[in-house]
DNA sequence: TGTACATCAGTGAACGCGCGTTCACTGATGTAC
DNA sequence: TGTACATCAGTGAACGCGCGTTCACTGATGTAC
């Protein structure tokens, strides 16, 4: 019935989410335009409406899609504490610092969700929650409820400090903060 | 010799500034047309290059005045660790979360000015290094190179924090980082 | 198996709109004499 | 003191441009027979 399987659609939605991943973790959400969007995609604007409904759409689903790859990724480390320390480490390192198309997207991104729609938020939560508690069940796996309100505030703490070593132009002091937030971080993931 | 005395131009400019701070934190630095800036002064948009040369110029130096205000406030509350104290209550309260136009310039606007020119950059670190240097003086007088480091680390996880807080749906969640939040930063203070 | 047809992902031009910036003009003011 | 003049902050229309979105159209594909 339909031109192309739907295989063919679906790879086509995914080519497009992980172009948007990076470029709007780049450029951010206002930043970046459909047409480049989807040309990132090798596609053109036209296209993009028989695949999302609106461009905020797209972010949802975006964000989404990028909170679930950093579950991956985290999922991948050892387990257990010394896991959790490893990703503090390469989280609060100068590479993903300086290169925030291929981060986090809560550090890229953060304030502008904070002003989108409802739906956006939403999204956004519902991720967050899901990653959190997969950092809370390595951390401690018995108490799992004191565990994700711990892990939520050293996220957030690592956030603040990554987005901070990518505002300040001086690379001393950058390069200063990130090895406070990592020391920081640690503390707060043993106590 | 000119129209108006050099008085009255400072006070427009200032009109404008205070107005772009308000603006500028409530919807952002893309979401804020240049329209928009002068209609919240009173002015329109034609006058606006009287006062700035562009837009990217405007932004430094409400980044620069948002940021000597914060520090102004700073200097009003108590001396020392307790007048501290009251800083990260405050600044993690949940009027200041719900109030972005009225709160702190970082966390409105921190990965937005991560990615804008280097001279908005440096605006912003110049004035957060003075920052920085009031709350370490408070922190530990004596030892002021180890205390501004801290004090960054600090201040980093309160930024995070408050974008987490503003970023979540769910309100209880979005309490319970604070209060989180509150006591991380009580902590870090300390130790 | 071969052919006619229906589908719809994708194209690319066009829509109205708001953006940052420019510009000819206005008119209230301070200054010169 | 009164008047003519120069200044320039401010106005509001216009500039070209890119935005998100719409739409008539294309053409490769899967299906029906």
């Amino acid at each position: 019935m339909a031109r192309y399987s739907e295989q063919h659609k679906q790879e086509t939605r995914r080519r497009i989410l992980d172009a948007a991943g990076h470029r709007l973790k780049r450029d951010g959400i206002d930043g970046s335009g459909i047409a480049t969007l989807m040309g990132d995609a090798d596609l053109t604007n036209g296209a993009f409406y028989a695949h999302f409904e609106s461009k905020d759409d797209l972010v949802a689903a975006t964000v989404t899609e990028q909170i679930r790859g950093q579950r991956a990724a985290i999922a991948q480390v050892g387990p257990g504490r010394a896991g959790l320390e490893q990703v503090v480490r390469s989280y609060l390192s100068k590479e993903h610092r300086d290169d925030p198309g291929h981060g986090c997207p809560s550090a890229a991104l953060l304030d502008e969700i904070a002003r989108s729609p409802e739906f956006v938020r939403r999204a956004y939560t519902d991720g967050m929650v899901g990653m959190i508690d997969d950092l809370a069940a390595r951390l401690a796996p018995k108490d799992l409820h004191a565990a994700r309100i711990r892990v939520f505030g050293v996220f957030a703490s690592m956030v603040g400090t990554l987005q901070l070593a990518r505002a300040l132009t001086d690379r001393e002091m950058s390069d200063a903060v990130l090895e406070r937030g990592i020391e920081q971080a640690l503390r707060q993931l043993r106590a």
